[in-house]
DNA sequence: CTGTTAGCGCTTTCAT
DNA sequence: ATGAAAGCGCTAACAG
């Protein structure tokens, strides 16, 4: 039960007959070593199973091979698709991929002050994080590239969707329906709102100005427990709206549960749209404004490797487009016809 | 825009004025600096915002301060849930989290033979693998500690759930609400049954036995459409169970959405119950076999911590509870009552 | 308690 | 095309 001690680079120069040089060389594949030595060092390799250690060589070379991915958390949907698009395109570029969960906003700051990933990473993907000018500022402190990944940041390389233009496109679906009463509700928790939150009431805002409709806004908590109060709201107000946006899939989930409960049918008494199209939207038939989040991850890598080999741009931006997925949870309003329809048609069929 | 060249550790040194070795002794924490060195340590180190090179360290240590988690997917809910289990726990032990997604079982196979592993992490927990014989003694070659979490793998230390308890006390709920016509819904795809479905499929055959009723397996596909799949099939049987085991939510969710569109309501006609607790489970109040998932990341990671410090068993076991989460798509029987239950309660109340 | 001295396993000039 | 030698930035004996 000895530590099999691994064999160095010495071991395999020794077997292959060659020099240490030589053997770095060949192994990394770089030109210099003729045909017939660079199979002989690769068969010695491979007979002995080395493996290079790539602390040895970040320390001469000063890259390290790695990639910080930094995520608030790892538990929501949204995170495993990102990491899932980030991974396959870090590893094709020959990058290992380090996660940090860093938590809130509170918690990012602390990290971010140790700048415990200065000089043990050659770049950070920065997932989601939801930064202002100032944490964005401290970043850079890393001294390594910093790619943003579902966020917008100006003058650095960023990878994100139009978020406004996303929210609009969404609301109008609802109006060309035939809504006239279409609220939106938006979330915020201690920390105040996101940005995405915030672009998306905002596209909403301009969709329902455009077509001179009032718009109604409701805020409440994150997640399915806020859909659901705001929903409760919405039920008691003076003039319940007839098609309901919710800022995210999740939130509809929370409100769809009072409509339900509430035996409101959906989407004949009320429409409902969410945003994202996370795994349970499909399941639970809910029309929604999709993002591509795993391409987000895929391009935000992509980017992150040009970087490293010099061919991106330092501000290069990518917009990635969404897209209106429809299904069963929106359709025209009961009472009117739609304003750009001839006919009431129930696209759901009875019930 | 010259490179600002980070500090290293002679650059501390000098500022503080003392040797190199101080520095080191004083930043790690080791014994033998007075107090008033090491607080001058300290503060030159961050005045300098001085991080050390793990590289540099790794290379004489040995040790890397990283440790590697390697999943067959990075999307589903599954390994999101374990991922934010075991970042917590490894970062609390000064462990940096390595992620790698392997795919299925024959990209793994690559994977492993390469072994890019060796010698650039300190540990590796396998999730959720569901590895063969002969796949485990392969990534024992790595040389470091392997921690399977979700799989049981003899003589090496693991994390898990015992399945077959857990399916046999699923099983148990729907016979003890009375339902006699109890089916299990187990799920394949291209590389055969994993570990999992094997072990809840032999807990439900178990307890049928026990109850002395007559087992009724069905086997498709893996995933919602599976799910659906069986569930058609099933509707076509001879005589239809009145109960169905699906061998994760996901699957149930494929069955499910084939009942609701069939207009079979659920539970009155047909009870549904899931295996796993994931977020959908909840949304669609479906019953179901909880598994900690959570948690079993979180051991695995304080076992491999543990393991690295040696205070750790080479082949500790951790065996991990599982709970029954009853929900609404599970009730007494529609036409016979309970067995167990004196009156034909409607748990649901009225549709 | 602190400083000096060897390396850790590689890559990289610089020779040959 | 190949080899010899000099470090990369740190830690770990070993002295003092």
């Amino acid at each position: 039960m000895a530590a099999p001690e691994h064999p160095r680079m010495s071991d395999v120069a020794h077997r292959a007959g060659v020099s240490l040089s030589t053997v770095s060389r060949a192994l990394r594949g770089a030109p210099g070593v003729s045909p017939a030595v660079r199979a002989r060092v690769e068969r010695a390799a491979a007979e002995l199973s080395y493996v290079v250690s790539r602390d040895a060589s970040s320390l001469v070379t000063g890259a390290t091979g790695r990639v910080a991915v930094i995520v608030p958390f790892l538990r929501p949907w949204f995170f495993g698709a990102a990491l899932a698009g980030i991974s396959p395109e870090l590893r094709a570029a020959g990058l290992d991929m380090l996660v940090y969960e860093v938590g809130d906003a509170e918690a990012l700051d602390g990290y971010v002050q140790a700048l415990p990933l200065r000089r043990n990473v050659d770049a950070v993907i920065a997932v989601s994080l939801d930064l202002d000018d100032r944490e964005t500022k401290q970043l850079d402190d890393i001294g390594v590239p910093v790619v943003y990944c579902s966020q917008r940041a100006e003058g650095r390389p960023s990878v994100f969707i139009d978020n406004v233009a996303a929210a609009a496109a969404g609301t109008r679906h609802l109006l060309n329906l035939g809504h006239r009463r279409v609220a939106y509700v938006q979330s915020r928790d201690e920390t105040g709102f996101s940005w995405g939150s915030l672009h998306r009431r905002d596209g909403y805002l301009q969709a329902m100005a455009e077509a001179g409709a009032e718009p109604l806004v409701v805020t409440d908590r994150a997640g399915q427990r806020g859909g659901a109060a705001a929903m409760a709201r919405l039920l008691g107000a003076p003039s319940p709206p007839t098609a309901v946006f919710a800022e995210s899939d999740d939130v509809a989930f929370g409100a769809l549960a009072v409509l339900r409960r509430s035996r409101v049918p959906v989407p004949e008494a009320v429409s409902l749209l969410g945003f994202d199209d996370n795994d349970v939207a499909a399941v639970l038939d809910l029309t929604t404004v999709a993002q591509p989040v795993h391409e987000l991850g895929a391009e935000a890598a992509r980017l992150t490797a040009r970087l490293l080999r010099g061919t991106a741009d330092r501000a290069e931006h990518l917009r990635l487009p969404t897209e209106l997925v429809v299904r069963r949870s929106t359709s025209v309003p009961r009472t009117s016809p739609g304003m750009h329809l001839h006919s009431h048609t129930d696209l759901r069929g009875r019930q």
